[in-house]
DNA sequence: TAGATTGTTAATCGATTAACAATC
DNA sequence: TAGATTGTTAATCGATTAACAATC
């Protein structure tokens, strides 16, 4: 029976639970348990039932998953048959880098526009779009409307930013400045991902491991 | 009293405590509470005191915690007091933003060599270094001795380079690759940035929103 | 000394794992 | 039908929160 509520353990799961599946359609399974898929994740099967178990029955009895449409059916949960219009703020090396590395559209998204203060910046092609100018972000925003926002400029001109866009409509934050985007808007979303903690939590397993 | 095993949730925690007591720092905060760290962090004190004292006793009764005290131990901790030598493969648009972007120093860490097979990409240079061609990897290594690697490279070379390196000697991994580097090798250490996953969270959270 | 706040133990909460009846 | 594997409930484990004695 499907949960109303969802563990964010769990949401966390789901995107990693669609590329397995991905890549396992791509090699030719049709079926797949839980025990194996368990074997192939490095999670447990009991794991894997109970989270597919929130959203709803989709596998067999007796067969197991029907890959394809295992998959079918996390893609939906994940909103990826949606292609919602997103806007990059800051076109410095990161920005223009998830700009081209990204590949939006398989993860529910569209990439419409880039923006920058640079003047130098500006009008530079970053893959099929041109950057432009910040000041311009009001009126783009209100002719095209997108929904999502990808920050990546400094950290002290975040949260001022970050109120602007919502200003504009915007309703989700994919964060990569180094400013703890906690904001509570309500229907308002942030993805912060902090690049610099990540390389920090390995320079941790490396000091603890040494001291052994 | 300090504990012997550091749970995950833990150590996930100790980076933006780092930076939290680096920006209270530079605000001129000599002393912080932990209710009002609980505060600005949004967590509960409980939790931050349990946390510090994983590590050792670093506060005092009826004062709180010295801010700049407690962030050299928790750098210490972390081991950003260290400078390990670390390399970078793939010099496309992620690699090279991330060697332009981040911050080794301060992390940790000290990138010492990039590398690529394109020879359009070779030779050239990247902040202070220029791109080496990725068949001289073996000797850089045998002279550098570097530690860690920063994977950028296509899905389908990360398990054969990543087993190049660690004959290499490299010891930790900071795996960009959408290829889930999950190694058992003794002593191997790896930090899978799933930045596409990260996206697709986002993708999750509009789509709930809306059919609320 | 009185007030504040830690370090630490106990209680609660939530997530993972185990078990098993249901059923393909 | 027998074997396999799910969906789901119960048991366990771990992490977070609450409480409070110790102490600055």
């Amino acid at each position: 029976m499907s949960k109303t509520t969802i563990s964010n353990s769990v949401i966390r799961r789901l995107p990693r639970y669609y590329r397995f599946l991905g890549d396992l359609e791509a090699n030719g399974y049709v079926r797949i348990s839980s025990r194996e898929l368990a074997e192939k994740m490095g999670l447990t099967a009991s794991q894997i039932r109970q989270d597919f178990n929130c959203f709803g029955e989709f596998g067999q009895q007796g067969y197991g998953y029907n890959v394809t449409e295992l998959r079918g059916e996390i893609g939906k949960i994940l909103g990826l048959d949606k292609c919602t219009p997103m806007i990059l703020l800051g076109a410095g090396n990161l920005g223009r880098a998830l700009a081209a590395h990204i590949d939006f559209d398989n993860r529910g998204f569209k990439l419409i526009g880039i923006f920058d203060v640079d003047p130098e910046l500006v009008g530079r092609r970053v893959g099929e779009l041109e950057v432009m100018s910040s000041s311009s972000i009001e009126s783009f925003c209100h002719e095209n409307h997108p929904i999502a926002a990808i920050l990546c400029i400094p950290k002290d001109d975040a949260a001022k930013e970050t109120e602007r866009l919502i200003n504009c409509g915007i309703k989700a934050f994919w964060n990569f400045t180094h400013y703890d985007l906690r904001l509570s808007y309500r229907g308002v979303l942030v993805e912060n991902v902090h690049l610099g903690d990540s390389l920090t939590t390995l320079s941790y397993g490396l000091n603890t491991m040494d001291k052994k």
